[in-house]
DNA sequence: CGCAAAATCATCCAAAAGAATGACGACAAC
DNA sequence: GTTGTCGTCATTCTTTTGGATGATTTTGCG
């Protein structure tokens, strides 16, 4: 069975049994309170009717309440991030030489330091999950590394990309 | 479907998980309320009471609902400000605490990004590698991370780690 | 042209990583 | 003394990654 989509699938099928296991507690409930209403004879429906009303506008007032009361602070933190101004950054053509390390490669080791998979890499550039599997391999030998992390870390150390 | 979005599923599933037990926790006090009231043949004059005390508690609620749901949201405003290039490197506390980041789960980033497998990072710190796991998996979620290489590259424009 | 390097894709298999969930003890805060 | 956070660990499952290997197609170059 090929995984297509990218988003988690099980995600969505846990989501989906919770709405479900939502709903079905929902509906055993109503049950509930109308089976006790009729086996104790009372029609007063008031009750459960303005206590429903009663509870949903004063939740939405809770959660408004405090979204607006809490959402006060965190609005603006500016932070100092030394940004390298000075630096269009070119790889250590001298070290990939050194390497062995072709244009492909190097490519699709950019791509796993952005921190892609190997399937969102295929999907960049229009080739098969196969194919960046093969060059990931080579590149991974050619680093001497046995995992991506790593292989971004030697690559960074050794000045191949950013 | 498709393959673009990145919003965390972990959080998705925390919404809906909270709805879930805010909307049985509501029922259910219904139910008792309900129960209560026959059992005590309490009837009369019972509206405004229960409607108080169902308004009080829903909007206790809703407020923590609200604030739960709502609980990380950054909403940074980043200033680039050119900064010394030799510096002995501090992790920004404040993005720290904004994203909730625990000392250890920032101790394992570090050597998620240093490029060491679970295993070695369990070895490292002398904890299992199941351990390791739920760390990083709190980091991811806490990052808006689904891969390793994510979380490092997250980490990294974030300042948390060199 | 013909060759070699690079790029492409496949298949099978093993290992690592990640997701979901539940649990427990320590410890600080209220 | 309850409450909440943190760190710890386990189990089950799915997904991703990596290894090994072979094959086909481009492509640049002498």
């Amino acid at each position: 069975m090929p995984p297509t989509t990218e988003s988690s699938p099980h995600s969505r099928r846990r989501a989906f049994r919770d709405i479900l296991v939502y709903g079905i507690a929902g509906g055993l409930l109503i049950l509930i309170l109308k089976l006790t209403e009729y086996r104790f004879l009372v029609i007063e429906h008031s009750f459960e009717i303005y206590g429903g009303l009663i509870a949903a506008l004063f939740s939405a007032l809770g959660i408004w309440l405090g979204l607006t009361l809490t959402r006060k602070k965190p609005s603006v933190i500016i932070k100092e991030i030394p940004a390298s101004p000075s630096e269009p950054f070119v790889p250590d053509e001298a070290r990939l030489a050194q390497l062995a390390i072709t244009p492909r490669e190097l490519e699709i080791l950019g791509l796993i330091a952005a921190g892609l998979s190997n399937r969102e890499i295929a999907a960049h550039l229009f080739v098969s999950e196969n194919t960046v599997k093969t060059h990931s391999s080579r590149l991974f030998d050619k680093l001497g590394a046995r995992r991506r992390t790593q292989a971004v870390q030697l690559a960074k150390t050794s000045r191949l990309i950013p």
